[in-house]
Order: C-alpha cells, then structure tokens, then sequence
DNA sequence: CTTCCAATTTTGACTAATCAAAGTATACTG
DNA sequence: CAGTATACTTTGATTAGTCAAAATTGGAAG
C-alpha cells in the first residue's frame, strides 16, 4: 500500500497539471504544493520514479505515470465522496469539509468507500462541484466556461468552485454563489478588472462586483 | 498531537488493564498486542514515559499516567462512534467494522466526532455492545455477568461481546447471539467445559451448545 | 562570449518507528 | 543455594520522511 505522504505527492502532482496544462510540473512547485523544501521534494520525486509512479526528468520536473495517475484518481475519488459524506450525512459546513478529508481520505478501505458510494447513490460530484472519478479512474472532462468568461446578460447555473479555502467558501456561501445557483453576468470592465452580476434566486435585486480573477473561480454552464 | 503509533499503544495498554486487573502490563503482553518485538515495545514506552504518558518500571511493567488514560479513553471513542456509524448509517457488516475503525479512528477530527455523535444520537454502546467514553473522558461501569456465570434457566439479554475477531462474529450473527438478544442457559457441565443454552428467539427450539471459554466472552444481564 | 541568478540538486544530519541479535536480570527448579 | 530458562533490555542497524545549507546548472542579460 502507497503510505499517506505518498498519496498525497501523487494526488499534488496530479492537480497540478490539471491547472498549468504542460507536461511537467516543475519541484519547486511541486515543493509549494507539499509545504516542503525543494530538496525534500526532489528526494521524494526520486523514490517515485523508482516505484515507477512517476517520470522525473531533472531541471525539468516530474509527471505521473500511468500508473501514478490511476493511483492519483483513487486517492481524489475518496477525498471527493468522503466530503459528500460528510456535507450531506453528516452535516458539516462544506467551508471545512476539504480539511477534513485530507486525512480520512488515508484511512478508509475499498469496502468504505464503496458503501460510501452506495449511500450517496453514485454521485458524480462533490459538494464544491468537483467531478468525483469513477472506480475505474474515470473522470468525465468538464468542458465549462466561467464567470470571468460566459456570455452577458444570460442567466448561467454555477456548478463547481475553484478553491477550497473556507473563508472564501464562506464568503461564496454568504452571496449564494454556491453550486446550482442561478447567476446573470451584467457587465464586465476589463480595465477596472471588474464583474458585475445579479443572483437570480436573489429577490432583492441586489448586485455583486467580484474581479475577474475571483470570477474566474466560479465553473458555469447553460442552466 | 499524538501520532498514530501513540495512539494505538495507549488504546492497547487501556485495554489491556481492564481484563488483567494487576496494575501493570508487562513488556511482554503489549509487545504481543501490538505485533511488535518486544524490544520495540520496550524503547516505546520508555518515550511514552518521558512524555508522561504511561509510568514504566522496567521489569515490571507500564501502566496509563492520567494523560495517558485521557487520550486512550478518546481514541477509543472514536474508534466506537465510528463502528456505530459504519454499521448503522453505512451498513457495514459487524464483524468487518473494527478493522476498518482501527485506521479511521486516527483521522477524524473533535469536529466529525461531533457530527457522528449527533447523527446517532448519543449512543452509549457501539454495535459489539462495548461502551463508548464521553466527550469528557468518562465510561460507565458495567458489571455484568456472562453465559459462564449467569443463573441457569432464567431467560438473560445479550448486552456484549468481548470478541472482535471477524469469524467468530460471523458465527455470532449466524447463531443469532447478537446483543439485545434473549437467551436462557438450560446447563453447565464444568468437566466438559460446556454451556447449553437456548435462544428465546428462535422458534425452531434448538440449542447451542458453547465451551466455557466462549461462553464468557457474551455479557448479559437481566432482559 | 562571459557573468550572474534563480531554481534545483546534493550532502549531511535528524526524528520516529521498527527489527535482529546480544546481553542481563528475575524467577523457577532441583 | 546454584544453575538455568524466560522475560526483558540494550545495542546497532534500517527505512521513511524531513530540513538546512552547500554545490551545481541552465539560461538570461549584458
Ligand atoms: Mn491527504
Ligand atoms: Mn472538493
Ligand atoms: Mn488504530
Ligand atoms: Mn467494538
């Protein structure tokens, strides 16, 4: 069995190539990710591709075997169902859910997961909208615009968040901005790099101004 | 906090002073416990007791500090809610549970504890009928007598088994002697070691026949 | 081309947890 | 009481994961 710290190299490694769409992900971003120093992050990359998890070339940097990616997608698939669980189930604000998992995600067995699985009725996402991979390693490819980039003055549902910081999920939690809400781009301002919407289930009509880098957070689609 | 390592030690030292009343366990019995050599064991709770964990007297033994109990008592309460949960909510089979509690216990949070507790309804006994410590660190005092030892032809409830070993509690289910059920031991016969009992349960009036050394391993007590 | 810098790798050291095997003390046994 | 068996402790070594700091390198800038 792959240890805790391994686990979450892979899983790391995997998320970070998911955002910066090269090949490889450079240590001293990896190192950032791990909250580590770049030398241990080297060393530990090392011991991968000698278990064959990844490919390591160095000054450029470390990607996942096929083998690493699949170990990855089982890691994200306990992570995911184990925040719904928790959410849904167990009642926990989906602002402190992410945290939470990052260790149960270790600790549970295939058997747990699967009764997880069962409970929930094979959900497809989790509580931020994020897709939840299958048992087989399958994750559907999410084609979706964003807030920074959808067309104006058409209503769009919010299916997935882009960050896991519990304040910020507070703060998306405090507006409605949350998963299957109903949103319509007003306007954009490039220069003052500003977006203004209204929230549809919103009666008070009231608008909110985020800047394109927070809009771009926010995952829509046609509702 | 403590490390998962830390944990397992205190829990099995708690646990070990409760069949064996001497106040001390020797190096010897934790090693086994523990699946470790008995010189691990040794150089562990010599940290333990600089930790001011446990009290250690080489040769004689190691026992709890007050600390110690402290944290034993609540790893063993997650480890209980978190059986309840995964036979009531997760519909695990419970003669699986306490392996897969063994590893989840050490990666939930005060904040799931909670959320578990709640969700069950401040349970006081996990689904082995073991009782599940307070949040403050407390366990009623069961006294309780056993199959072995309780008044022949008088009907007695099921409260506990003091077996976790996943075959035997398969063949628990199988004969219907889980807690809650009714039962009525019809003779003893102390030089073939054997218990006769019927379960009241059963319509089909057959009898079981255990030796001594299983039957004591069922609490009951009046229904 | 040289020079220099930032990213990366290497080196040496440390902690937690473990084992094998050698040494020691206690308890039993005659 | 001496001799031995058993339980325990000590010692030396190993593995996983980490850091600090020194060494290296590949490219950007002049
Ligand atoms: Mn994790
Ligand atoms: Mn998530
Ligand atoms: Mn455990
Ligand atoms: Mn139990």
């Amino acid at each position: 069995m792959a240890s805790k710290t391994i686990e979450n190299y892979l899983k790391q490694i995997y998320l970070a190539r998911q955002e910066s769409r090269g090949k490889f992900i450079p240590m001293g971003r990896l190192a950032n990710l791990m909250e580590v120093t770049p030398g241990t992050a080297t060393t530990m990359v090392k011991a991968l591709a000698d278990a064959h998890l990844v490919g390591y070339e160095p000054r450029r940097g470390v990607k996942l075997s096929r083998a690493g990616e699949h170990l990855a997608l089982h890691v994200l698939r306990r992570h995911r169902l184990v925040e719904l669980l928790l959410v849904r189930v167990l009642k926990l604000d989906w602002s402190q859910v992410h945290e939470e998992a990052e260790e149960i995600e270790h600790a549970i067995s295939e058997r747990v997961l699967e009764a997880i699985d069962r409970l929930l009725g094979r959900p497809v996402a989790d509580p931020h909208g994020d897709p939840i991979p299958t048992a087989g390693g399958k994750v559907h490819p999410q084609r979706f615009t964003s807030l920074a980039t959808c067309p104006l003055d058409r209503p769009v549902r919010i299916v997935r968040i882009l960050d896991q910081e519990p304040n910020f999920l507070r703060f998306v939690d405090q507006c409605g901005l949350t998963p299957q809400a109903i949103v319509r781009v007003q306007q954009r301002d490039p220069l003052a790099d500003a977006v203004r919407l209204r929230i549809a289930t919103d009666k008070s009509a009231r608008c909110r101004i985020l800047s394109g880098g927070v809009a771009a957070r926010f995952l829509v689609r046609d509702p």
